[in-house]
DNA sequence: TTTTGTGCAAATTGTTTGCAACACG
DNA sequence: CGTGTTGCAAACAATTTGCACAAAA
């Protein structure tokens, strides 16, 4: 199980699947809801409040509509959060997999990663240093493969200018 | 060298010893530049902007000082921060040493870890993933040994319970 | 005396809260 | 119809910026 584990991390196939299940749950489907769910089906990447906000500005939602709605889906484990450094939480649909995140702090590509990839190295941490990390909430940063290379060429670039 | 290294390195024995540097790179030593630099020599560990403000608060130094000066500092290579999760930005005195961070999740400890010794670690992520990674700036968050043994020592009593 | 650095007010970003009106079931 | 939800205004926390004044060198 993942560390930041608190509601059941469900898997859906389509938006009213997600809506059913809230139903089942007692929840009200208010179009501020659908339209959310809606949206992170369509986007199906993590996002920030603001850019669901701002993607359904044309149907006057509020931010803190949207704000209270990704809690109550939280909290409902159809969706989950996780910080990509400075700036924004970052919502995802759940997708039954348990995920973990690479983020590059350059150009903000991020990488999923299925928990069990990285479970050696957060064994090899445990073992070392008898921390049990994740990263499913606080993500790896670092550079990607791309910042990388193009950091490479500069180098490449500035070495020849040195000369 | 580290990922996020930008200002070099330095180490410092003492409080005037920085200020010493601060002064050979041409800035002025103004109280409340002094009392920042003492203080961090005293905590001697990470602490927030609000922290540094509070513990100085009865000499009237003002919060926004504490950011311009951290940030200066910070430029001179000084200071170094990083970010433990939710909440403010700690800084530290620069060490002469590479670190990085272990940071409980659940009670905030914080443990320092000479970057060489994740240097395996981040290594398997770059042959696995590509990404260049760093916890020296975002480290990584988790739970410590003694948050673990209590959850253990909870579930224990919570299985007794549940006979 | 010339910059550099300071305090104070105000703006910014991300997020939360209070409250009256509203609409789903 | 009743209560879960909404929008709006306002509060909040962390940090930044503008500006006139103070103080290092």
């Amino acid at each position: 199980m993942p560390l930041d584990s608190t509601a059941p991390n469900l898997k859906f196939e389509n938006p009213d699947s997600v809506l059913r299940t809230l139903r089942a749950r007692g929840l009200r489907i208010s179009t501020a809801r659908r339209m959310i769910v809606n949206f992170l089906f369509d986007v199906s990447a993590p996002v920030s409040a603001q850019q669901i906000a701002a993607g359904l500005r044309s149907t006057g939602l509020d931010l803190t509509s949207v704000y209270r709605n990704l809690e109550t889906l939280e909290e409902h484990g159809v969706i989950r959060h996780f910080h990509a450094g400075h700036g924004a939480g970052r919502y995802v649909l759940a997708s039954g997999r348990d995920q973990e995140y690479l983020v590059c702090d350059r150009c903000g590509a991020i990488l999923e990663i299925d928990d069990r990839e990285l479970a050696p190295l957060r064994e090899a941490v445990r073992r070392r240093f008898g921390y049990l990390v994740g990263f499913a909430h606080f993500p790896m940063m670092g550079v990607c493969p791309s910042c990388a290379a193009r950091d490479r060429a500069q180098a490449q670039g500035a070495a020849v200018t040195d000369l």
